[in-house]
DNA sequence: AAAATATTCGCCAGAAATGGGGAGGAGAAG
DNA sequence: CTTCTCCTCCCCATTTCTGGCGAATATTTT
């Protein structure tokens, strides 16, 4: 497992293009002798980039009912860092039953492991290998294979952010230090009044670094401003 | 080094305080056989957690002198989802070449390679090795042990959140599906007329789940709602 | 079956934020 | 040494948000 884990990697890292590598995601079944494997990357809700196993018409029926919002998986994994078991999750709650009753008549597999992957820039990614083996066999195989499934994941989304934006490094617009400041009190609930004083400047001034925050990121007005340099990593809350 | 890795592991799954798990980051010098490892943790600015192995007065200085914001490495790992080697990052501009050298004055080593890692909650952290070696045996070095730092990396992570909080799972306040489209609105940066208008409902109805969702949130006013529901990973833009 | 949430609607007045002006000094990069 | 970005301060008119009042139906959970 170990050696062809690491061949398979080089492969992953070969892949030029989106095509290439769902191709190789779906290889690994026989990597991890799994019936299914997702990689499934979450950014603005609609725009999902899913690579998977599952019949397109699971696919379809998915993004179309925008089941992400209620797959116990995604918002599971949303909150987690580690791992899990679909077992652990929470089924509990309607929505969430009729989910799985679909999903299994699908053709998804009642098994399932899945590892959350984030990225710069709020990026977030699932990566599931899913299977019909029995409770027992399935837990000693997950627990068996954790290492390498974060590894799989890791290189995986790796190379997907690579081809989606050219190079690892993601070239966002930079803020001055005033301006992250500004942003950052604001972003912790002080209005102007508050904001002002925390940083010892006037009202006025700040509102200068608010606005030059704005133009520079492209920012609709301010609550815009907030979540884009929140969610490029530019504040930090 | 796979062998070694996997004891190791264990050993950080077994810690149940910060301080063992200082200990047993301590003790990753001599399964990496590298001068210095470093785990630090960057949530709020002002509540950052390092354990390493640098002296104490270079941390208090690092910390004092608010470092974070201008340490390349740190504001590289930010953008980045890969590890990577410090020669790799960014040192122009006069800031970062002070404090280069300052750092390396204060006994951190010329050659690091960190290693970026995100939890829920916009949590944020980076593990490094530093170490002395050449450039070609370092490169050498770090080619052949990605992996390994990897899952240091992420194990190590686990733990310090488990601690942190007691569980893997964040228990965070949850929204209604409408509280969340009305946030996610705002956080595209439509305002109160036009997000109401895409959610095909009143204004003031918009503004209930605003509301609404700030109370939840326990958040002062609409943005920093925006910011937590964002940080939370509740809200996806 | 009862209780709790979720979804939807309205009005008004005061508080806060925004947009668009203008201006000087300090420090770093080329 | 010139250019550029950063930091700092001020006014005014308009738009937008917030807080406080109240209420009905539908769905889900207990």
């Amino acid at each position: 497992m170990q050696g062809r884990l690491d061949t398979y990697i080089e492969t992953v890292q070969s892949a030029n293009s989106l095509d290439e590598l769902q191709g190789r995601i779906k290889d690994l079944r026989n990597v991890f002798d799994v019936e299914h494997v997702v990689y499934h990357s979450i950014n603005s809700l609609g725009q999902q980039y899913a690579s998977h196993t599952y019949t397109p018409e699971w696919e379809t029926y998915y993004f179309a009912e925008n089941f992400e919002r209620i797959d116990p998986v995604v918002q599971g994994c949303l909150r987690r860092f580690h791992p899990v078991d679909w077992r652990r999750l929470d089924w509990s709650g309607k929505a969430a039953r009729d989910f799985l009753g679909e999903a299994v008549d699908a053709g998804v597999g009642h098994q399932g492991f899945s590892v959350p992957i984030r990225g710069p820039s709020g990026q977030f990614a699932l990566f599931t290998i899913s299977d019909r083996r029995s409770d027992a066999v399935w837990e000693k195989y997950t627990e068996a294979h954790v290492r390498d499934v974060i590894l799989a994941a890791h290189f995986i989304n790796q190379k997907a952010l690579e081809i989606e934006r050219g190079s690892d490094e993601a070239d966002v617009a930079k803020l001055s230090p005033r301006e992250v400041d500004a942003l950052t009190m604001l972003a912790m609930g002080y209005n102007r009044a508050q904001a002002s004083e925390s940083l010892s400047i006037s009202e006025h001034t700040l509102r200068v670094y608010i606005e030059s925050a704005r133009s520079k990121l492209g920012a609709a007005n301010t609550t815009h401003a907030i979540a884009k340099a929140l969610t490029l990593g530019l504040v930090i809350v």
